[in-house]
DNA sequence: TCCATTCGGATTGTTTACAATTCTCGCGCC
DNA sequence: GGCGCGAGAATTGTAAACAATCCGAATGGA
């Protein structure tokens, strides 16, 4: 019963290929969604869209509108903050977890995804290598054995890569490899206490290199004008 | 523009409904839920309803099995580990940043919803102590001032409301007032440390209250009877 | 020339009906 | 009496049509 009649794409398939859309940039926060545009695109009908973006929506990965459509989140200074603070929380316990429960396969993993990562890297492939640098942490998180908080997580990398597509510096995207390699030793090692630190230092490095400050997220129109007036 | 004619519900409210319905254990877990029916009980249309069963789903508060309908989530024991897990996480930090940022306002909430939940539990009203219990650790959520991490722990206090119903003690449900007092002591003298460890502590209690362990979620039945043959 | 208004196109929201699958009950057979 | 089988009922999955709303362009007037 595996004939080709399978047309269409089935609901998970829709939902993990519009999110792998929205993570990786090819959808760009603000983006519009128009339901019948991304049926014909993803092969489904309209209301399977809507039931996609609905659930999205709940991921706070799009906004919906009533009666004006679907958009691509576009996450505030405040939010953006507010996630990176939750992340922070998530990540530290993951490392924790990771370096307590990691099997040598999941060790092995962590480093084929920082080794193609570079790889990405080396050659200007700036997609894919943060692409490869999400798939690092979700390893972590594997290794943590925990499906509950590896959600959480998941969720969690789906919105940062939102904010840094609005708010990372110029040029200065995704990880750096550096700390990757050093918590990989650490999770190895089965020290949870250093494997926490390490990973706390990765996501200080991450933040730091966000510009959180100066965008002035809603000017006031009145104010803005004043004085040319 | 406010006239009644606002028939049936609207869709968050109607989430929200079934959502209350499931933590207070009104809709047990492995509770059936024909679509039909629910339209009928909430004045929605059944595709509304459908829309909400599948955000449900996707919080894992019920769950979808294709052509057979939608029923409560019944957490296996492993799943019930994982929460406990996730949520001893976020309500540490959680309670950590409350004693940072909370407001006099908040903390007046928590002590109010204490005191609601002690009434209600004099009063043997065991699921309105619950919810008010539910309640408490809401508060806190709201002073830690982190919509991301407010939502990540209501999520999982209604999964733990799932695993309460399922792996409770005999007689043992929900929290105890007294480390309440404790923990409220500790955010309002904006202690950190001490919060988190109060929050350690309770959460220690909770879990120690389920029965986990001698629970065989799935038998094989070969096994279970061969000696009986 | 600029602004307000209105009309048409496009998109979303909702309902309806229909197709497919599963469950239940009753009948016949072993 | 118990088991398997099959028809009917009930429930879910899907698609299509309709109604409501919003956006943009063209028109008319100041």
């Amino acid at each position: 019963m595996d004939r080709p009649k399978r047309r269409a794409t089935r609901p998970e398939a829709l939902l993990e290929k519009l999110r792998a859309a929205i993570e990786d940039g090819r959808l760009p926060p603000g983006a519009r969604l128009p339901e019948e545009k991304l049926a014909r695109a993803l092969d489904a009908s309209r209301a399977r869209v809507r039931e996609v973006l609905s659930l999205l929506a709940n991921e706070r990965l799009v906004e919906l509108q009533t009666n004006r459509g679907a958009f691509v989140a576009k996450p505030t200074v405040e939010e953006a903050r507010h996630i990176c603070e939750a992340r922070l929380m998530a990540e530290r316990t993951t490392a924790r977890l990771a370096a307590e429960r990691a099997t040598p396969d999941a060790v092995r993993k962590m480093r084929e995804m920082v080794a193609e990562e570079q790889i990405a890297w080396d050659s200007d492939d700036v997609r894919n290598a943060v692409a490869k640098s999400r798939g690092f942490h979700r390893a972590i998180a594997e290794a943590a054995a925990n499906p509950v908080l590896a959600d959480i997580l998941a969720s969690l990398l789906s919105r940062s890569a939102l904010t840094q597509a609005v708010y990372a510096a110029r040029g200065a995207a995704g990880c750096l490899c550096h700390d990757h390699s050093a918590l990989i030793d650490a999770i190895e090692a089965g020290d949870p206490d250093t494997a926490e630190a390490a990973m706390k230092t990765h996501m200080d490095n991450i933040i730091s290199r966000l510009d959180l400050e100066p965008l002035a997220q809603e000017v006031d129109i009145e104010d803005a004008l004043r004085d040319t007036l």
